[in-house]
DNA sequence: GCGCCATTGTTGCCGTACCCAACAAATGCT
DNA sequence: AGCATTTGTTGGGTACGGCAACAATGGCGC
C-alpha cells in the first residue's frame, strides 16, 4: 500500500517547490494531451523557451517523456519538436464486478495498451477477485516491452472506499466489508496500490478524455448491474470528502418512496431507478447494455412505456438536484441512463429543470459517456498516475521484472 | 464593479508568483488567527527565518501588518515579535434582508469592527436598499480613523448571484429580479464590490472563524425569515459551481411532497421546513431566533411536537443526503434549525442515518452555528478580502475619503 | 538552387528569492 | 553576572527562470 502525503503540507514555497510546480505542470499537458509541440507548452505555461527547454529535458533524463521531430504540416518557421509522454511508463488498473474482474494497462496519457477480463461466477470472495487480479497482473506484466517501469496499480472498486489505506469499508453489491483490498494487493504484487470508487474514477475519465473534457465542474451517475455509481467534479477535482465517501451520488435520497437500495436507504435514486426492473418487463435473464439500449430505443409496450416515463421522471429529479447543488457544465450518464435520455430526452429534461432553480440548470447540457467501458480502467490508473504527476522528479517507479 | 482574474491563468510559475505565494501564505495565516509570533510563521510555513523576516517586511511596507513585541509569557530565549494585520486595512460588508439592511465595517483578520443596522418595510425595492447601503457606507467612512484603506465592499444577499459581474438573478424573498447590484453598488461608493449568497457568505466565516473551523469538509444550513440557504466548503474552499449558483441547498428536493417553496420547487427542504409554519402553531405574528427557540425547547402542546417531528425528520433526511453525496466532517445548523437539532437531537442523528450511508455519516459533527449574525457580515467581507489575500502586492487599496 | 523570412531551439549571462551560517539581541535560569 | 536558549539580522551562496543573441530549420519567391 502507497499511502504518501505528508501530514500537513507546509504552506510556503521555496524554489524546490517551483521547480517541481513547473515540472508537474508539463508533464500534466502532457498527460491530458498526449504528443504536443514545445511551442504549445510554452504557450499554454507562459513560461520561457528556455525554461521549458530545461524542463522537458530534465521530464525526458528521468525516462518520463520522449521527444521526436514533428510531421511537416506546412508552417513557416522552424518546426516545434514534439514532446509526449513515453509508453515506457505504466499504470496497472484494476476492477472487481460481481460477474468479471478485469485488468489493463494504461498509458500515462490515458490510453488503455492492453486489457484482460476474467468472467467470474457472482459475487466472487475478496480472497477468488485477488487472485485473480493477482494473476491476470503478473500475465500482463509477462508481456510488457522490456525496460517497461510501472508506476503503480489503481483499483476501482463498486463501492465505499476508505481512500487513505485503500480498505473497502462496504461494497454491496460483491458482499464485502471491511476489506483490506490495498494492502492485499500490495503484498501480492509489490507495488503501491491506490483505491478508489468506480463511478468516480469513470468520472475522472470522462472530465479528463471523455465527454465532460474542459468542464471544471460535472457530475457522473453510472448505472450498471451493481447499481448507480456516481462522482462529482469540483473544479477540476473529484470530490473526495473528509474520508473519501463523497460522491456516491445512487444513495441520494429523492422521494418519500419505501422501496429501499442495498445500503438499506429508502427511496433513493438507486432504490428507484433499477435495471433488473427493466431486464423484468423485458423478461429478460440478463442482457448487454447494447441489448437493453435496443430494446428501451424500441419498445411500444405501454408497460415498459410507463416503467421508462417513471424512471426518467426519477433520474430528472436527481439531476436537477444534484445541478442545484453543484450548478454543473455537464452532467454526464453512463449505462442504461444513456438510454432512458436518448429516449425520452424531452421528458427528462423537463424533470430537471421542475427539481433545479431556474440559473443552476440553465446553461446545463446533459449528455452520455464517451469512454465506454474503459473509463473505469482509465480512472482506476489515475488513482496511481496522480502522485507522480504530482511529483514528477520525486516518485520513485518499480521496474518491471519480467 | 471589480471582476479581475485573467482569462486563463499560466500554469507555469516563475519567482514572482513564488514570492506571491508566499506573501499571500503570509498574510492568509494572519488572516486567519489574526495576532501571531514570527517563529509560528516560519513552522507553519516552513519557511525560512530570514525569508519571513522579508516577507513580513514587505507586507509591513505595503501598510498590510503591524509588527510589535510580544507580552512576557516565561518562555526562555529572545521572545518573537508578533506580528498582526492592521485595523487599517478593512473591507465593508453589506447585507440586504427582507426586514433590514445592514452594513459592517470589518477587519482584515474577521473582527466586526462596527455595525449598522436600518430596519426597511417588508420587501425593499433594490434603489431603496441601494440608498439605505450608500448611505450607512458613507456614515461608516466617516467615522474611520484618518489613514484608513478600504479593500472592498463585500455585499452577502438571499438570492441566486452570478458571481462574475455581480448581478442579481433572482432573490425570491426580496422579489428582485435581475438587478445588477454590484454595478450599482460600486457606481455609487466608487469602490470595488463582490456580491455573493448571504448562507454561502455565513458559511465561509463558521468555516474559517466559528463552528466549523478547522473542518476542510462543511455543509451549512440556515433558516431565516427569508427560508433556507446553503453553503458548501470543500477542501477548504467554497462550493460556487460553474456561474455561482451552487449551494442552494433550502432548494433541494427531499421528498415527493406537493407542498412548493418559493422558487417554485415541489418538496424541496424549504418547502418543508417552514419558520412560518412554526410562527403559526404558536400563534405568533413575528418573533426573534430567540423567542422562537425559547417557545421549541419548552412547548408540550401536542400538535406543536407533531410539527416539530415532521420538521426534524425532514432537516435529518436532508443532512443525511448531503453527507451522503459530500462526506462533510461538519455540519452547521443556524437559524431556528439549531432550535430543532437542540429539542431532539437523537431524532435527528437517527433521521440523518435513515438517509445516509454509514460511512459517511460515521464521523460527522452536527452542531450549531458560533457567530450569529456577525456571520453573514463577516463572509461578505470575505469576498472583498479575497482578492487582496490572493495578491497581497498587486492589489490597490482606496483611501478612505473623510 | 539560392536568398530571405519566420519561427524555434540553444547558450551564456543575469537577477532574484530563498537558504544557510555566523553573529547579535533578548530573555530565563542559576 | 554569566550561561543557555531562542530569535532576529546580515552577508554570501545557489538554483531557477528570464533574456537576448545566435544557430538551426523549414517555407516561399525568384
Amino acid at each position: 500500500m502507497a499511502t504518501a502525503q505528508p501530514l500537513r503540507a507546509p504552506l510556503g514555497a521555496n524554489r524546490e517547490n517551483l521547480r517541481q510546480h513547473n515540472l508537474s505542470a508539463v508533464l500534466r499537458l502532457l498527460h491530458l494531451s498526449g504528443a504536443v509541440p514545445r511551442t504549445h507548452l510554452t504557450s499554454v505555461t507562459g513560461l520561457n523557451r528556455s525554461t521549458i527547454s530545461d524542463l522537458v529535458g530534465e521530464l525526458v533524463a528521468l525516462g518520463l517523456v520522449t521527444e521526436r521531430d514533428a510531421e511537416v504540416d506546412g508552417s513557416v518557421g522552424r518546426p516545434s519538436r514534439v514532446v509526449e509522454p513515453t509508453d515506457q511508463v505504466v499504470a496497472i488498473a484494476v476492477n472487481p464486478e460481481t460477474d468479471a474482474t478485469t485488468v489493463g494497462v494504461v498509458s500515462l496519457d490515458g490510453r488503455v495498451l492492453v486489457r484482460r477480463r476474467h468472467p467470474t461466477r457472482l459475487r466472487p470472495e475478496p480472497e477468488h477477485a485477488l487472485r485473480i487480479a493477482t494473476k491476470l497482473i503478473s500475465e500482463l506484466r509477462a508481456g510488457l516491452p522490456s525496460g517497461t517501469r510501472i508506476v503503480g496499480v489503481g483499483v476501482a472498486v463498486p463501492g465505499m472506499i476508505r481512500v487513505h489505506d485503500g480498505v473497502v469499508r462496504f461494497a454491496p453489491h460483491l458482499g464485502w466489508v471491511e476489506v483490506p483490498l490495498g494492502t492485499m494487493l500490495a503484498q501480492q504484487t509489490g507495488l503501491p496500490v491506490y483505491v478508489g470508487n468506480d463511478a468516480a474514477s469513470a468520472c475522472t475519465a470522462e472530465q479528463l478524455y471523455g465527454a465532460a473534457r474542459g468542464s471544471a465542474h460535472a457530475v457522473y451517475l453510472h448505472a450498471g448491474s451493481g447499481g448507480i455509481g456516481g462522482g462529482v467534479v469540483v473544479d477540476n477535482h473529484l470530490l473526495r470528502g473528509a474520508s473519501g465517501y463523497a460522491g456516491e451520488l445512487g444513495h441520494m435520497q429523492i422521494s418519500s418512496s419505501r422501496a429501499t437500495d442495498y445500503s438499506g436507504i429508502a427511496g433513493s435514486l438507486e432504490a428507484l431507478v433499477r435495471r433488473d426492473d427493466l431486464l423484468e418487463v423485458f423478461k429478460l435473464d440478463s442482457a448487454t447494455d447494447e441489448e437493453l439500449d435496443f430494446d428501451i430505443m424500441h419498445t411500444k409496450d405501454p408497460r415498459v412505456l410507463r416503467l421508462l416515463h417513471r424512471q426518467t421522471d426519477d433520474l430528472g429529479r436527481a439531476v436537477g438536484v444534484l445541478s442545484t447543488i453543484f450548478n454543473p457544465q455537464t452532467v454526464l450518464l453512463g449505462g442504461f441512463l444513456t438510454s432512458l435520455f436518448k429516449r425520452d430526452a424531452p421528458r427528462l429534461l423537463s424533470a430537471v429543470r421542475a427539481s433545479s432553480i431556474a440559473p443552476a440548470s440553465e446553461g446545463l447540457v446533459v449528455r452520455g459517456g464517451e469512454l465506454g467501458t474503459a473509463a473505469v480502467l482509465i480512472g482506476a490508473a489515475e488513482l496511481a498516475i496522480a502522485p507522480l504527476l504530482e511529483s514528477p522528479a520525486g516518485t520513485t517507479l518499480t521496474p518491471n521484472r519480467r
